[in-house]
DNA sequence: GTATCATATATCGCGTGCCGATACGTTGAT
DNA sequence: ATCAACGTATCGGCACGCGATATATGATAC
């Protein structure tokens, strides 16, 4: 039996695959298997999408008009080519700053705050 | 029409909700609706579950034994208390663990890593 | 006395989205 | 010829946050 993905990892995939995937785009057009293969070589392994994720991720990111696809037959291998588009963009600053408000959050509630919070009567 | 919980941010509490529970019962006793209040406080407002939330994610942690529940009929109003378990203990610290190292991946990669990655043959 | 709100817990259906499995074609190495 | 890597796609299963709703008590106001 092959090891089971986390669910607290994938839980935090989540809240953040979005973002990261957006990123990459914000970098320069890409296509998706490097995109996965980016995100899991530069997070050291730690952070990594299955094909079943990524995929449908790009379909429903382009649906809501954040990125842009392009085909590319001129190799023998397709690839679908993708780039982020200027709503792309506009999301990926909101949620990157976003989610630096909640790290920013949880780091407090998770340094003891919740111990001085006064009881309710 | 009221204002719908933004999905990202929803996203975002999946990923870290169980934690923040339990790190508040990790500061000593008590009962789901003030550890729904204390998150909500404790966080200025910006960290916040519903009431269906907070409940059935209760009877799930209990469920896996990651916390104990006792009933307080004492006063008029019924209200049940909740404690960390060893496992639940054991699970904080690898959960809290665990988030660290993603935050700080998250960081390396949003933090323009990506470019530097060498392209696949 | 009764309207109303905060307290307190519970359940249900809905929608979203990650995952493993599966499918299918190409390229390159052995 | 076989097998791994490349490259995209879809499907069912499942987990879980959310809004709505139900229920009951205590406190405050009129």
């Amino acid at each position: 039996m092959a090891k089971k993905v986390d669910k607290f990892e994938s839980d935090l995939l989540r809240g953040s695959l979005d973002m990261m995937v957006l990123a990459v785009l914000d970098q320069g057009d890409q296509y998706g298997y490097v995109i996965q293969k980016k995100i899991r070589g530069a997070s050291g392994g730690k952070v990594s999408m299955s094909a079943g994720t990524m995929y449908p991720l790009l379909h429903r990111l382009e649906g809501e008009k954040l990125i842009r696809s392009r085909w590319d037959d001129s190799t023998g291998r397709r690839r679908k080519w993708y780039a982020l588009t200027a709503a792309g963009r506009k999301r990926l600053t909101k949620q990157a700053n976003q989610w630096n408000q909640y790290v920013q959050c949880m780091a407090e509630l998770m340094g003891g705050y919740f111990k001085s919070l006064p009881e309710p009567g």
